[in-house]
DNA sequence: CTGTCTATAATTAGCGG
DNA sequence: ACCGCTAATTATAGACA
């Protein structure tokens, strides 16, 4: 499998250059489509051991024009958009560590759901939860219910107030029956629920309720 | 479908803002990697209506070392490793011209096969071929028949040398009965035949080879 | 307009010729 | 070294908030 390159220098010379070529070329490329698609002057300058001379784009005389507009500018000017490569870096990082946290919480999301609905089938013992699973898969268990609950109102008030819709969905009190399609892999998200497992489910996820989850000091182990 | 966008000015100036923003932030991002991994100086100056100021990487002070350098040159120096953009641009629809080709080429070879493996099905009549279409199913035709003929030479001689391997393919002469799969979708690459279609085929494809696959006037004419 | 999301297009790392 | 390929990563167009 491809690795994801780590961005940091190359070590291994012939791989450094490989990658210098095919991302020089790259590069260019982009600075073209870029002032092709939205006519804007810019340029390039690419400065390598490879070639004696540096590579530029899109032509000395371009880049010429460009930069002596940038030199003409005051120094306070040139420097007001300038972003120096430590920002530049740091601002990546900041973002990556977003994206990071977002996938987290979405990991830990899906891992809640797992383990609620293997408790449905009854495969409750296999895990030991802290405070904050508890509090957080009781969290995530009321929000279910709440959307459950929601949709069986509106559903209810259309049964009562036109009869020729028949009811979808079964009355939360009938007898449950889960384990018809006992290996279901996906379970639909809990905000975009279509028709599938609410129903019969919710008298016992009510009973799923977690007694305890409430206020055991705070604990970020993750293990869930 | 997201549609791959034509490389020319954006008309509308909203989207053209946008897509400015995203794609410098992506130049920008290039060039820092570019850098980073290949330890090269580079720098980029991006000079919009949408900034008094133009913007650059890595900064300014590192834009006008690069620069500086590059100045230094005399003319002839820097116009050597220079790309000017229609150059750039003439080279890049070479390219993608090559490419079309390439693509082309496969689609007349799948043309090709698909019609070789529907005759094998009986379907012949559907079509019409020219001269050229015919020279080139016979020159397929001869290919594949080679392949296989090659194929049969080496398992023949393997299985006299050694008894040890069973004979894998059944002999040239064996009765012919194609259509025990009669919904084949893929036939497979003529250069990695494995072990499906091609033992019982080969008298058959013999007896296909076409009878005046050979020189009416060349006609370019695309239909097969 | 600015930002987020997602499906698709584009780039490119690693490999084999 | 340089090409071409393909599978993987990355960029981004377009839709939406």
């Amino acid at each position: 499998m491809r690795k994801k390159v780590k961005l940091s220098l190359i070590e291994n010379a012939t791989t450094r250059r490989k990658t210098f070529l095919k991302r020089k070329e790259g590069l260019l490329k982009k600075v073209d489509e870029l002032a092709t698609l939205c006519d804007v002057k810019a340029c390039a300058v690419v400065y390598s051991p490879y070639q004696s001379t540096p590579e530029v784009w899109p032509s000395r005389e371009g880049v010429e024009e460009v930069v002596s507009n940038f030199m003409e500018c005051s120094v306070r000017e040139r420097t007001k958009n300038m972003v120096d490569q430590e920002t530049f870096v740091r601002q990546s990082i900041a973002k990556e560590n977003e994206h990071l946290n977002k996938l987290r919480e979405e990991n830990r999301n899906s891992q809640i759901k797992e383990f609620m609905f293997g408790c449905l089938e009854g495969k409750m013992e296999a895990h030991h939860l802290d405070g904050r699973d508890k509090r957080d898969l009781k969290s995530f268990v009321d929000k279910y219910l709440n959307v459950i609950t929601h949709k069986i109102e509106i559903l209810t008030k259309n049964g009562e107030s036109s009869s020729s819709l028949p009811p979808l969905i079964a009355d939360a009190a009938a007898p449950i029956n889960l384990n018809q399609n006992p290996n279901v892999e996906e379970h639909e998200d809990i905000l975009s629920m279509e028709n599938n497992h609410q129903e019969p489910v919710t008298a016992r996820l009510a009973a799923l309720t977690i007694a305890d989850a409430d206020v055991s000091a705070p604990n970020n182990t993750k293990k869930l």
